[in-house]
DNA sequence: CGTTTGACTACGC
DNA sequence: CGCGTAGCCAAAC
């Protein structure tokens, strides 16, 4: 199922560019940066939103590492880390110490360390469409009382 | 060459 | 709330 975009270059590039604009101690979703991409001509809204997060997570894995792209702040939907290995370890790490919490079962809270993505201008600019929520807008992080 | 295995996610039990 | 599955590709073994 790890079927490549048609034009993985464009793609990859994509991801890059708006896995970039994560703010320190903030964290995407693979899904979230997908439904920025417009999904090439000929892929299903619904299949898109499977293959475009598979193909997130494999452009990611192909980042170079000389370019200061923040590949650790892309996580899956459930707010977990998907990068297997000592890589995964060494993403958890980057996050805490950016000062994203981790769970005891390893999950972020999305609601309070999930990005609400680029501003409408910079994704006008850019071609790309504005993210799915990947956290509700009335939301606020934690529990604040309100007294 | 045939097999295996995915940096995912929505959905149905 | 946890678990299995589809997807039907493609690169690494």
């Amino acid at each position: 199922m790890m079927r490549r975009p048609p034009d993985p270059e464009t793609f990859n590039l994509a991801v890059w560019t708006i896995t970039k604009q994560i703010p320190p101690g903030c964290v995407s979703t693979y899904g979230q940066i997908a439904s920025m991409i417009p999904p090439p001509p000929g892929i299903e809204a619904d299949d898109y939103k499977r293959l475009g997060a598979i193909w997130v997570g494999q452009s990611l894995n192909e980042t170079p590492d000389d370019q200061g792209i923040t590949w650790q702040r892309v996580i899956n939907s459930k707010g977990g880390i998907s990068v297997p290995g000592a890589a995964g370890l060494r993403q958890r790490s980057l996050l805490e110490d950016e000062g994203v919490s981790f769970d005891t079962k390893g999950n972020v809270d999305l609601q309070q360390y999930g990005w609400d993505g680029p501003n409408a201008d910079w994704l006008t600019q850019h071609n790309l469409h504005p993210p799915i929520a990947i956290r509700r807008p009335g939301d606020r992080p934690q529990q604040l009382s309100l007294f």
